[in-house]
DNA sequence: CCTGGAACCTGACAAACGTCACGGGTCATC
DNA sequence: GATGACCCGTGACGTTTGTCAGGTTCCAGG
């Protein structure tokens, strides 16, 4: 029984070189392939794949986001999701997401053949050093809006700027980036959104 | 005659995948693979490639950097620099260091093979797209110092510590910070940061 | 030799920022 | 029905930033 594949990575080099050794692996047939995230629920749906392997940085949607849609549109269809930044918080999410398996790109073919092997045969997999970073970890210590308001100041410049984008006062957009700095115990902002960065938390 | 590779990545899953498809196309012999910039240069020197694809992030020395010294230490070999990001100033930066080609990740890999074909046989490889907008966004307008105030604005949080960093005086490093600010355009120093770092000035 | 650019520094000022204290509101949990 | 968490807002305060004007060195080019 060979595995019906999806692949969705932005980067066109992997996805036709995967293509290519899955083709050689024997028991994979990769039947759709795309470059934006929000394209695999459209592709999923017309060509019922066992597997979804899904990037985390796509444009349009990113593959968490995707693999909660997937998993309510095409349920019979399992999220294997692999990034190229091993953050605790990506990890997080991508489980609450109903992702099967998540792997960090910095890992050799074989292993990622053995992981879609075991999220086809209905395992998880997750990769096991960032399983451990994750627990340790914790979740993460930011509220909901907190969050908003630290991913709207990646590309806003100034207060004013993320209020408007928010439609929230100046004032209360101080409050959270105030929060949010404390929480993480950054000393401003542009700190604070470095390091909610490379926990995944935004 | 086979064209001897050298593979410089820091992601393993696509260093092993480039790795098995270049031996199935025949004429191609990966005689050295390294997932890290300060390596390149010491296998180089023992495996002699004839072409060596260097990725730009990587930890250690960046793939720019690392075709630097290839081109002193082992001129024999020519660099064919691998990005994700297609950064006008990357490209600049690379042919400024003796790089024989410049390829972006999004692209399929025929194109790929093709490129090292044609750097191998002395030709030069580059990609349309980025050599055209490269041109017409011209070089970067900061000065050396504040290319490396900004760089250091990265991970610094305040103008204390690039200053302590760069051993500085603060009012030096605001005085820098205010005139590359004014020469991208932007609004405050975030702001800066984002538009040099998608420009690949820094 | 003189001029211009880049590297540094100082001092001062307004604007933006980060913090704090304090309101209000909703909603789930106990 | 009280408690607490989260959502929003206001006003005030001190600190940090960004800007500007001024100055000193050094070096390359005309």
């Amino acid at each position: 029984m060979t595995i019906r594949l999806l692949l969705a990575d932005d980067q066109e080099l992997i996805r036709t070189a995967l293509e290519r050794l899955f083709d050689l692996e024997g028991d994979f047939a990769v039947v759709a392939s795309v470059s934006r995230g929000d394209e695999v629920e459209e592709a999923a749906a017309r060509t019922r794949p066992d597997v979804a392997l899904l990037d985390v940085e796509m444009p349009g949607l990113d593959g968490i986001a995707a693999c909660a849609r997937l998993a309510a549109r095409v349920p019979a269809c399992r999220c294997l999701i692999l990034t190229t930044f091993g953050r605790p918080g990506f990890l997080r999410r991508a489980m609450e997401s109903g992702a099967a398996g998540f792997l960090v790109k910095d890992a050799p073919f074989d292993e990622l053949t053995a992981a879609i092997r075991q999220v086809a045969a209905g395992g998880r997999v997750v990769d096991p050093a960032l399983a451990a970073a994750t627990l340790a970890r914790g979740a993460s210590p930011l509220t909901p809006r907190e969050a908003d308001v630290l991913r709207t100041a990646r590309t806003a410049a100034t207060v004013a700027d993320i209020a408007a984008a928010l439609f929230l006062s100046e004032g209360t957009v101080r409050n959270y980036l105030s929060a949010a700095i404390a929480k993480l115990g950054a000393r401003n902002r542009s700190e604070a959104v470095r390091l909610a960065e490379d926990e995944g938390w935004v």
